[in-house]
DNA sequence: AAGTTCCGAGTTTTT
DNA sequence: CTCGGAACTT
């Protein structure tokens, strides 16, 4: 291994990062600063220079794909790939533990994972059973309340007593845990949690694993929560070899749990902490820079850094207001095939919004302008009903008492099995604390079920008896395929009403060939058999390893296809980049969200949340809006986002009028400094008219109207775009 | 038990 | 508008 070709190309701040002597190490790497190319030559430097071996190395990372990432450079920069090191995200190293160490964390063998569709219905079993009113306590807000409690690291014992609403919560999360002891299943915090209280519970173990991981890297430090950055202090706190790497400024999950202050508080934690601020940016233009640097200075309590580049200024970023959505959205759609006309590629194009229901109308315009595109987001592969109903079948024929796919498909396609019966079927289960699938053998057996429904449910049973043998010895695509076709479920969902039907036979379709994949190459980094094994690891078979690793990865093989214009959230466009972005919807009440209304720290969020998309842009960036916009079946009224008028304005440039900035007037709410010009009776000069006193307002952007009463030639109606008014005063 | 219609709510979502 | 769940038929 070549010492001198890890370190080639990196510039100063990157080699102090990836030399630093062993210890703590903090590094703030700023958007587009090369924080995963750190990352990835820390760990062959650590290998390479300081002797460590890859079996002691531990890099987590939030995403699959992220994961999959930075094991693939860190293979490709040492010759040998470490295949020992551990590279995967919180949930999967989790789980990899849980799995080893089952019978210590107090998990059945064959637990299983359930998402959060599952997570969600077995939380409304629980309301339903405590007889509580749905309305008054949704079941999604128990789920939060729930998971809000384990990413603290609390079980209903642990959490502090409260008023009437806590504890009715509380009782909830106990009986949740029960069911989900009583099934053998693990939801996504559960995995962290249980880890974590191994640890605690087992000091050996604890030490175990200490010594053996004596370098711990984590990625998008930012987004850790309370309970991972408490196992991070348990695993590497002595140690004292963690390098965390993240951005405070790019932290835009805290209402999922992400502790921002982890980031800040991690000098204090682990010792000796070695900070290094990676600032210069290789992505993005000066100009690009100087927006996103602007913006983001108005939050309070960052760490500080500002990005700057060696890179030119570029053009000037682009502020399109349009009359409505539909004409946004066709601006976006005509820039982008101006884009490819120029010789550009559509994926080099990202169209970035806030809210998921705005794709719409970029969709339908796209559409008509003959570009292909691809939206990223809403539900993904292993999330969808039909593949889900799939994977159920499969779980069974795995794992005869996996309660939660026996209610999912035992009455899927309908066979005659009703609410009733399974009601009573859960509620016998419950009394003996047995499966469904063990309850219904011995109730028909006894005579506790009903001849008819014992008919039916005696056929459901048979019906994965009798895919578990004819699948004996048979290959995962096997399995799958009797578990689409021959359960009726294809049929079942074919014949849905049009496309939707098409769709989900096609999905099911894809399913089988997922399997033929996985069975191909299992290339998942997850894949504990990808690595050396670390003692009670059991054999596994390659249905489970399958089911596994839908539910931890829910659809990271996204359709690829050929080159398209790539539509998604400015969450999920976090870690990506493209020469020419949209963020499209910059008005108030959408982005910002309304919903981050007066909530502390939430506007600080979603200004965040601009920052992170301005920071995707590497040549041209474009901020759209549109004066109306129809959402929840009206058209709405919304006044320019507040993020336009916080980014210096010698960034922008308006698009119709090709010169400097007209700021916005504001529809609602209290007119901002800069639009104190425009306010009614300000004086103005205009070319032809000369001097004048303003009347009225109207509209916005590039639509702005205002009425001027000129002296000697009474009140004019002007666009404000083109009157090119002088403000006095 | 299954299929139909009606009503109301509606950010973001790495695992 | 558009989805999911509840209430209502058959």
């Amino acid at each position: 291994m070549d010492i001198t070709s890890i370190l080639e190309g990196l510039n100063d701040r990157q080699r102090e990062a990836v030399t630093a002597p062993l210890g703590n190490l903090l590094i703030v790497a700023g958007a587009g600063s090369g924080k995963t190319r750190v990352l990835v030559h820390r760990i062959a430097w650590l290998v390479a220079a300081e002797g460590v071996s890859p079996h002691g190395i531990l890099a987590v990372t939030f995403t699959n794909k992220a994961a999959a990432e930075m094991r693939a450079r860190a293979e490709a920069l040492l010759s040998a790939p470490p295949r020992a090191m551990w590279v995967g995200t919180f949930h999967g190293i989790a789980h990899r533990l849980l799995r080893m160490h089952w019978r210590d964390a107090g998990l059945p063998e064959n637990f299983q994972i359930i998402d959060a569709d599952d997570q969600l219905r077995l939380v409304k079993r629980v309301l339903r059973a405590q007889n509580l009113d749905e309305q008054r306590w949704p079941a999604r807000q128990s789920a939060g309340f729930i998971n809000a409690q384990k990413e603290e690291g609390r079980r209903p014992r642990d959490v502090p007593a409260g008023d009437h609403f806590t504890e009715t919560q509380k009782r909830v999360y106990e009986a949740y845990e029960a069911l989900c002891r009583q099934g053998g299943v693990v939801d996504f915090a559960e995995l962290l949690l249980r880890c974590h209280e191994l640890w605690l519970d087992r000091e050996d173990l604890l030490e175990h694993y200490r010594r053996r991981f004596g370098q711990l890297l984590v990625d998008e430090f930012q987004d850790t929560n309370t309970l991972q950055y408490a196992s991070l202090r348990l695993l590497g706190g002595s140690a004292g070899n963690v390098m965390a790497v993240g951005d405070d400024d790019q932290s835009i999950y805290s209402w999922r749990g992400a502790r921002m202050e982890n980031i800040h508080r991690f000098p204090e934690h682990f010792r000796d902490t070695r900070i290094i601020r990676l600032e210069q940016n290789y992505r993005s233009t000066g100009t690009i820079l100087k927006a996103a640097n602007g913006l983001i200075e108005r939050n309070a309590g960052r760490l500080g850094k500002s990005l700057w580049t060696a890179a030119g200024d570029g053009e000037p970023v682009s502020v399109y207001h349009g009359y409505n959505d539909t004409e946004e959205a066709r601006f976006v759609a005509d820039t982008a095939r101006a884009w490819i006309e120029r010789g550009g590629s559509a994926d080099e194009i990202g169209v970035l919004y806030r809210s998921n229901a705005q794709s719409r109308a970029l969709e339908e315009a796209f559409l008509r302008a003959d570009i292909a595109y691809r939206i990223y987001g809403g539900l993904r592969f292993f999330e969808r009903a039909e593949v889900k109903n799939a994977l159920a079948y499969m779980r069974l024929v795995s794992s005869r008492h996996a309660d939660v796919a026996f209610e999912r498909v035992v009455n899927l396609p309908p066979r005659g099995i009703g609410a009733k019966t399974v009601g009573l079927v859960r509620a016998l289960a419950r009394e003996r604390g047995v499966s469904m699938w063990q309850t219904v053998k011995e109730g028909i057996a006894s005579g506790e079920i009903k001849a008819r429904a014992a008919a039916a449910l005696g056929g459901f049973l048979a019906l994965i008896d009798e895919f578990a043998a004819q699948v004996e010895g048979r290959s995962l695509h096997d399995v799958a395929q009797c578990c689409v076709e021959a359960s009726g479920l294809l049929a079942h969902h074919a014949k849905e009403p049009g496309e939707r039907g098409v769709a989900r036979k096609e999905n099911l379709e894809e399913l089988v060939a997922a399997c033929r994949r996985f069975e191909r190459d299992r290339l998942s980094p997850l894949d504990p058999r990808g690595a050396q094994a670390d003692g009670a690891d059991e054999p596994s078979s390659t249905l489970e390893d399958f089911l596994d690793q839908a539910a931890l990865e829910a659809g990271e093989y996204q359709a690829e296809g050929g080159a398209a214009v790539q539509l998604m959230t400015l969450h999920s466009a976090k870690g990506l980049e493209f020469p020419l972005v949209f963020i499209t919807g910059m008005e108030e009440g959408l982005f910002p969200s309304r919903m981050a209304g007066e909530e502390l720290g939430r506007m600080d969020e979603e200004r965040r949340l601009a920052y992170v998309g301005i920071t995707r842009a590497m040549r041209r960036l474009y901020l759209t809006r549109a004066e109306s916009r129809f959402i929840h079946g009206t058209d709405s009224y919304n006044p320019p986002s507040r993020f336009l008028q916080e980014i210096p304005v010698e960034t922008l440039q308006d698009v119709r009028l090709g010169g400097a900035l007209k700021r916005p007037l504001q529809r609602n709410g209290a007119p901002r400094d800069e639009d104190a010009a425009l306010r009614i009776g300000a004086r103005v000069r205009h070319a032809k008219f000369g001097e004048g006193v303003v009347l009225r307002c109207e509209g916005g952007g590039d639509r702005a109207r205002v009425e001027v009463n000129f002296a000697g030639l009474g009140s004019k109606w002007l666009m404000l775009g083109y009157a090119n008014l002088e403000m006095l005063d």
